[in-house]
DNA sequence: GAGTGGTCTAGACCACTCC
DNA sequence: GAGTGGTCTAGACCACTCA
């Protein structure tokens, strides 16, 4: 492994410093490199979600670094969440199938004091392939008009409706996505779009805001015309910050509330 | 220093396992207890917000380890936003004296470009010493019917009005608050906390719900009855995880929205 | 140039999991 | 007992800041 614009600390044959060259030096510590090269080999599937990835001493074998700087990139990695270690056991892809990651992006917990174990059904309600809208598109990274996947679909918690969203994803990945798959799968929707749809989810932007219910949405979630809804639009990411999906839901606050922490 | 419950790696007398005396033998990374020590020295004002700490050479020679086990603990320090690290500098307690860490906390945004810079303002409505009630007191964390500060206060951004929220204070802490300091303060109240009342904001959890605008609201924030707001309850802690304030807000969502970002 | 944090290495040993 | 990640050390050198 070689430092990128910048020599390394073994051998100092050309110091490339600031301004050699007129382009901009800009200094990568080796570990970011690797970091790159590991987040590379998820991208590229390499490594799926759930399995093991090689050791850090082979990994440092393999990029010839030493284990310490494997170690540091490996880190990073785990604290965004693209990757999971297991003292004794290995290092591992994170995926959406485990039951404690499950409700990492719907932040909408219920009020009472949550010992209860909340039981949770979702409804289809549309999936179908149309046009995407400008501001659709525009999120979503793809051509004004080109075909998107819309799925329309509630979230009831112990019995009661409290989501209703529109989730948009681009046509191409998505293309043998059916509604019949939909209603078949158990678990969470980000957990068969890692298996079937090779789309891994990383991370995600809310953009929330209070709006009043209007007759669609109170007759769906059974809350008066009028009554004050929670709005919620997600873009979530895949690795190397490519946007995959949109969604824009409705949430009922009259039992639940969202969740957040600020640090 | 020593290895707390666990015999250090240089000798082993006597190898604490599971299950030796009874008590449950937890083992605890050397760097963790730095990390606390380090904790303390910030909570009992040792190094002030804004301060420049000693350099981790010192602290190394100061409580016996390696450079290396020092600067684990100022990694996760500095990772929970309780210290700085500047190159070349040191390392400094981290201070809502800022331009780059003001709205920390706020997380509503314009839902323009935001290139502009938004100007803010502040009203006082009240300031005034009550007894706490039930729900307020047990937030945080006092006797039931013990003295808190409550704060009324609206806040426009760009000539409107947004933000509508109440402030609770413990009242032993901030017992010298006073209006007139509070109307002649400029720059973020958590600043003021921290500099003239020894309370550093450290971290915050909210519950945010969406409700419907009642007469006083309405006529404050200049929307129609009904019209649906967002509802922020926040709860914000010291060193140690100590509650100290807590907060109720209404925002109008019209032109703004709350940003988040899951991970 | 002195002093600080930032990176990288090499090696030792510990805690944990699984065979 | 072998293999993994987790901790700790010691030492070298780099990048940056400031006097």
């Amino acid at each position: 492994m070689q430092r990128m614009a910048a020599p390394t600390h073994h051998s100092s044959p050309q110091p490339v410093g600031p301004a050699a060259g007129g382009a901009a030096p800009v200094f990568s510590p080796l570990y970011q490199q690797i970091k790159a090269l590991i987040t590379r080999s998820l991208q590229s599937g390499e490594w799926k979600p759930g399995e093991l990835i090689p050791s850090e001493a082979e990994l440092a074998a393999r990029y010839g670094v030493s284990q310490g700087t494997v170690r540091k990139a490996i880190d990073e990695l785990a604290a965004d969440n693209l990757l999971m270690r297991r003292q004794g056991r290995g290092t591992f892809v994170s995926t959406h199938h485990e039951e404690q990651v499950k409700f990492r992006f719907l932040r909408l917990v219920p009020d009472t004091g949550s010992g209860q174990a909340l039981r949770m059904e979702r409804q289809f309600l549309e999936c179908h392939r149309v046009r995407a809208a400008a501001d659709v598109a525009s999120l979503l990274g793809i051509k004004n008009g080109e075909m998107v996947l819309e799925i329309r679909r509630t979230l009831h918690i112990g019995g009661e409706p409290v989501v209703y969203e529109d989730i948009y994803l681009p046509g191409a990945p998505f293309r043998s996505l059916t509604a019949e798959r939909l209603e078949r799968y158990r678990g969470p929707l980000y957990a068969l779009f890692e298996s079937e749809f090779g789309t891994r989810m990383v991370r995600a932007e809310e953009k929330i805001r209070a709006v009043n219910a209007g007759p669609q949405e109170a007759e769906i979630l059974k809350v008066p015309v009028g009554q004050a809804l929670l709005s919620v639009e997600r873009l979530s990411f895949s690795y190397g910050d490519q946007p995959v999906e949109l969604r824009r839901g409705l949430y009922s606050t009259a039992r639940h509330h969202y969740r957040n922490t600020l640090s």
